[in-house]
DNA sequence: AGTACCATGGATAGCGCTATCCCAAATTCG
DNA sequence: CGAATTTGGGATAGCGCTATCCATGGTACT
């Protein structure tokens, strides 16, 4: 009289793998494997069970993947901030590239602070993510050995490094700013500052190319160099601008280490009615929105972060696959761009 | 002879909540119950099962979480781009709340586009998302039929509807547009453009706000509104200046629909040696980074989107929670940021 | 012809966790 | 003081999918 043996049904209502199968008359397993693409599966069969796939509208449930094949189809991405228009448009590489290969893009920010990123490796990590993308080399121990240790695969973002077993796809930043600032030196330029904000790893790795070009020319002043660690925005840009000019009239040249201060200067520049080349050439990093709109348009070092973020991503693809990679590590290079403002 | 039955076994390693339990010395489920703080667990019992945890440096898997339980934690995000700081600035707020509440946010990048936005959705839902925050009122009819056919608890950024059963948090885009127009027009201008590019749903609403300013004042003049479809840059806001001016050269006041476009209109009125707000006063929309820092600086509408972004994350945390929200729409308001350039 | 191999489909058994039912002991109450 | 309720713990059975092993029929060999 009471009621079949149902009772105890949890089922969730959608529609799952089984409901394919059978409607093409079919194992489950069998229509998964069609589904995946994986081992020989008639292609007569793997139609059907693709056409009642398509007719129930069916979705896999990405949490019952991950529990059976312990991994899942998630790659996890560490970036500093958001707020800064370069990992932003690195970001947008990345998905491009990953979402059309099935995969799901967590992002993490970081802040820059080391435990932020242990606690958000920490927590990905218990995703089982596909792979793994951070920013930079520099994190603590224990966030390199967490990345080691769970065996997923990793790409590093923005540097580049030669150590065995690590992926890296960046550029030097060394040499950039090398480069930018032999551009300066050409230019005449002799009392050239450095102005920096956010001292990552890589602001000072910029630093040291500047200090390297000067120093080659003989005209390096530890004193021109000023490195504040609040992070970068237009407003620190000008009032960095404008100390500089006040503790050191007679610089000629200012390299701002971000394109934000950059035109944070140009535009105190213009306010303080400071000529730009003129009095001061000012040049800054990664060309960023603006800088080509600035007054006078602002000479830079174009880094190609979409590229990037291209390239890593299929990196990691090719490392969750199995695939070997042949370069592991990847320089995409920069381009000096060289506008009015020097 | 040969080895015991456990041929097959494919366990994956990590520490399960069964280890965690056994160290304790309960049962599987009560530890479950004791981390996770429901039912009635003994005092003493529960501390040993979460000091247990962390001896074990236990994580739990999120797939057999979700998989059980037929629910994740994760809230997904749709956002129309990455490139616009205002709704990075939005997802930073998002992302504080809801990361200590426990959940993951999966960020989906819709780029304005209906079937891009239905196809994130789509795939998103596959997820079973805790919660829901989508850009907007706007979408297709299907994307809408997803969201209530998944019954996935979902609030709606930047704009404010009183609809049955939606929840919104945002503020009067035509509203304050209004504002903005009145002060132009309590300024003694007169002949006021609007200038817009990338037209979506809130763009659209402000240039109704203007419109309607404008008519109450007299002044409505449809050939002064350039609506460009083309995405926001600086770039774009110095073409249509040039434009607007030479098209329109009685023109006193230009309404730009974001600040990017508004900065990159001021560089060109610099460039072009056009007084501001001398000849033509010029105000844009959503006080981004930088506005304060230009020549003159740029008068603008202050939109509060960290706010916008916490109390929406707040809102679905208590709707996930089952709770009922007294409020289902909120106004954040908008600020007025009189600045030189009107 | 007989054996070794593939190539394919399926049965079975979990992945790690939680919903659900069950039961004993403790509590409340008329 | 016995019945009705409330606790608090556990056993059991999946969630929806895939790894692993098996079984079958065909093909390729010697």
């Amino acid at each position: 009289m009471t009621n079949p043996p149902l009772s105890r049904k949890r089922a969730t209502g959608r529609c799952t793998l089984s409901d394919v199968a059978r409607l093409a008359g079919v194992s489950a397993i069998t229509a998964s494997r069609a589904l995946r693409g994986i081992r020989g599966v008639d292609a007569e069969l793997a139609d059907r069970v693709r056409a009642a796939a398509k007719q129930l509208n069916y979705v896999p449930d990405p949490a019952a993947q991950a529990l059976a094949s312990a991994r899942s189809n998630n790659v996890a991405v560490l970036i500093p901030l958001l707020t800064n228009a370069l990992f932003v448009e690195l970001l947008e590489a990345v998905q491009r590239k990953l979402m059309p290969a099935g995969f799901q893009t967590l992002i993490g920010v970081t802040h820059y602070h080391p435990d932020e990123e242990e606690a958000l490796l920490q927590s990905y990590l218990a995703h089982r993510p596909a792979g793994l993308l951070v920013t930079g080399l520099d994190r603590n121990e224990s966030a390199r050995n967490m990345i080691a240790e769970s065996g997923v695969p990793c790409v590093h973002l923005m540097e580049t490094t030669v150590a065995a077993g690590m992926y890296s796809v960046g550029l030097s930043q060394h040499d950039a700013a090398r480069t930018l600032t032999e551009h300066l030196l050409a230019q005449g330029r002799r009392r050239i500052a450095y102005v920096a904000g956010q001292l990552d790893p890589r602001v000072l790795q910029r630093r040291s190319g500047y200090e390297a070009a000067l120093r080659q020319a003989g005209c390096y002043d530890a004193s021109l160099e000023i490195l504040d660690p609040t992070p970068t925005s237009m407003a620190l840009g000008g009032r960095l601008f404008e100390r500089v000019l006040k503790a050191h009239p007679d610089v000629d040249a200012i390299f701002f280490c971000n394109d934000d201060l950059a035109q944070g200067g140009l535009l105190a520049a213009l306010r303080m009615k400071v000529a730009v080349p003129g009095q001061v050439a000012i040049v800054g990093f990664n060309d960023l929105a603006g800088s080509d709109q600035m007054l006078p348009p602002l000479t830079t070092i174009r880094t190609p972060r979409a590229e990037i973020g291209t390239q890593a991503a299929s990196m990691l693809l090719a490392l969750i696959r199995g695939e070997t990679v042949a370069t592991p590590t990847v320089d995409v290079g920069f381009e000096l761009v060289v506008r009015q403002s020097a």
